[in-house]
RNA sequence: CGGGGUGUGGCGCAGUUGGUAGCGCGCCGCUUUUGGGAAGCGGAGGUUCGCCGGUUCGAGUCCGGCCACCCCGACCA
């Protein structure tokens, strides 16, 4: 390819909204462009990149026996209303009518599509287990895409399904896409960490997502240095410190506080720790359920915990009836007296605690849980920095952020059941497909590849995604010697099965030099003036520092074998 | 959806108390250059400053409304 007619410039700077490093270089090295926000075209050099990921994902999905075919984008309505989604995902979806009226959605996903089409392609268990995958385009009208590829409204996503008879087969489809995700990950040099994750919703069932750890991720990650212990911090526990007991706890007792409404208030006035206050959180769930939760004041609500509690897609702060109702007084709530369900963080020891009177201007000493109030022992709190692990039990944990590249989700019969997928069974009966989906996406790979492999220059590709193996620079290709001497090798390398980009612009070696950097192949080999005086090419990796200098005769022939040995 | 910010040539930005729009990079032409984002000369490019309305003799600038984009949070079956 001759870098002259490539469509797609470098920029020297980044537009200024452009935040995450792996942002700003993806639209100076002209991998992609937007279009509208959370939009984004892919320019000739990151489809390439786009497409050495799909092949990667390919390969190994193949290996595994799941079977490459293709789902539209647009699907009926109807199909969606089977499992209630075409409700429930409303607000996040993009939705059409054809010239009839009849409805359609941009597909957010294919669960209920492959399911349509797995029950009238797989009548009998004889046909299981089965696997399929496609790569095809997702619609999620996200509130908010941000940093470039790393979330937006449209992108591809390759998505598998598994089909077992029952839960041991599911568990071995599942591990087989385990194992695939590894190799993948690894093939397209992303150091990509398996993740306990939340199952949302549907509950009760296994889940990993694979996560990438860097700053710019935008999930929270629990990460133990001693043990493999990872989860998503929706989903994280911790080994609870030995409770502190203590004995003889006096009468709870009231304090005036008056405009001490929050608990670094308290903590000021009182001069006491936050653990050793409560905090009393009154919230209502989608349906308009109020329910309190009390923990320890230097801890968190985990709202992911709390919504699978509560079996709710949303839950909210009460609102100002909630607390009357609840016999509550906000600034000066807690758990003493309240008339309304009462969620106990394992958190909260048996021990002395200041908690809110519910009672303008007043706190309340000495209280005990257990003794003064009552209520489910549930957990729901954030882990923190340094608690311990609830595996190995030492301490130590970790927050990290991490981006998703992909996730794996055995699911059963959430879907068989609500759609009356079935097959016939050995023993004659009908029986619901227990099943599975794993998702990656495309462009959030890429980008991740570009955020965590780079430097101050540019991209640093890993040959196995790099839009060229081999970047020619002729300096200067206006130089007739040069020209025929660059155009020969560039001829001879695409002969020897080499994908190469040319630089036969006529630019300064500046210019050339800094946009090899950025666009980040991963051998740059110069031809100029200078190495022909020694009948020689320059030949640099794009990770390496110095360069060598090779006799042309064989430059091919070296750069072929250093590209071969980059791809094993 | 809540909070914050930004909209002026392709990109980065300036534009004072309101007076009729500039700079750098990039782009085009010619010349000289060619190993780390060259130099000189000459040009093009803004439907007049996101859109609509208002105030004013006069609005990029002031006021109101809207839109788009970015960041933080919420949400994310």
């Amino acid at each position: 390819m001759r870098q002259s007619s490539l469509f797609g410039r470098t920029l020297r700077e980044a537009p200024a909204d452009a935040q995450t490093p792996g942002h700003r270089l993806m639209l100076r090295a002209a991998i992609a462009r937007p279009l509208a926000s959370g939009f984004y075209t892919w320019l000739p050099l990151g489809f390439r990149v786009a497409q050495k990921v799909e092949q990667i994902i390919r390969e190994e999905m193949d290996r595994i026996g799941c079977q490459e075919m293709e789902m539209p984008v647009l699907t009926p309505a109807e199909l969606w209303k089977t499992t209630g989604r075409w409700d429930a995902l409303e607000p996040i979806t993009f939705r059409t009518k054809d010239h009839n009226g009849r409805e359609f959605m941009v597909s957010y996903t294919h669960e209920e599509a492959i399911h349509s089409h797995a029950m009238s392609e797989l009548q009998s268990y004889k046909q299981m287990p089965a696997m399929v995958y496609h790569f095809q385009s997702k619609g999620r009208d996200e509130a908010r895409p941000r940093a470039g590829l790393l979330r937006v409204r449209e992108f591809v996503m390759k998505d598998a399904y598994s089909f077992d008879i029952d839960q041991a087969g599911l568990e071995k489809s599942y591990k087989a896409q385990h194992g695939a995700y590894e190799r993948i990950f690894k093939r397209m040099g992303l150091n990509a960490v398996s993740v306990e994750s939340d199952t949302g919703a549907m509950g009760g069932d296994i889940a990993h997502e694979f996560q990438v750890l860097t700053e710019v991720g935008e999930d929270r990650i629990v990460v133990c240095p001693n043990c493999d212990y990872r989860a998503n911090m929706e989903r994280a526990t911790r080994t609870p410190d030995v409770p502190l007991r203590e004995d003889g706890i006096a009468p709870r007792s009231e304090i005036a506080t008056p405009g001490t409404t929050s608990i670094e208030a308290l903590q000021a006035s009182l001069k006491v720790d936050a653990d050793r206050l409560l905090k009393t959180l009154l919230l209502r769930d989608a349906s308009g359920n109020v329910v309190a939760v009390v923990l320890p004041g230097d801890r968190d609500v985990n709202e992911a915990k709390l919504r699978k509690i509560l079996g709710t897609s949303e839950v909210k702060f009460a609102n100002d009836a909630d607390f009357a109702a609840a016999g509550a007084v906000a600034g000066y709530i807690g758990p003493v007296g309240l008339r309304v369900r009462t969620l106990v963080d394992t958190s909260v020891d048996q021990r002395a605690y200041v908690a809110g009177a519910n009672k303008k201007d007043a706190h309340l000493r000495s209280v005990v849980s257990g003794r003064d109030f009552t209520g489910e022992t549930v957990d729901v709190h954030d882990i923190r920095e340094g608690d311990v692990c609830p595996r190995c039990k030492t301490g130590g944990l970790r927050l990290e952020r991490g981006v998703e590249v992909g996730n794996i989700f055995a699911y059963g019969t959430y879907y068989s059941d609500k759609m009356n997928a079935t097959f016939l069974a050995e023993d004659g009966t009908r029986k619901p497909f227990v099943g599975g989906s794993y998702g990656i996406g495309v462009g959030r790979a890429v980008q991740t590849i570009i955020e965590t492999s780079h430097d101050d220059k540019g991209i640093i590709w890993p040959i196995s995604v790099a839009p060229y193996h081999v970047h020619v620079i002729a300096l200067p290709s206006n130089d007739a010697t040069v020209r025929t001497a660059a155009d020969a090798l560039v001829a001879d390398l695409e002969h020897a099965g080499l994908e190469v980009l040319y630089d036969d612009r006529d630019e300064t070696a500046g210019v050339k030099f800094a946009d090899a950097d950025l666009i980040g192949i991963p051998f740059r080999a110069t031809v100029s003036k200078r190495t022909l005086k020694e009948d020689q090419v320059e030949l640099k990796p794009r990770s390496a520092s110095e360069a060598e200098f090779i006799p042309r005769a064989t430059a091919t022939e070296r750069i072929a074998g250093a590209v071969r040995r980059a791809l094993a």
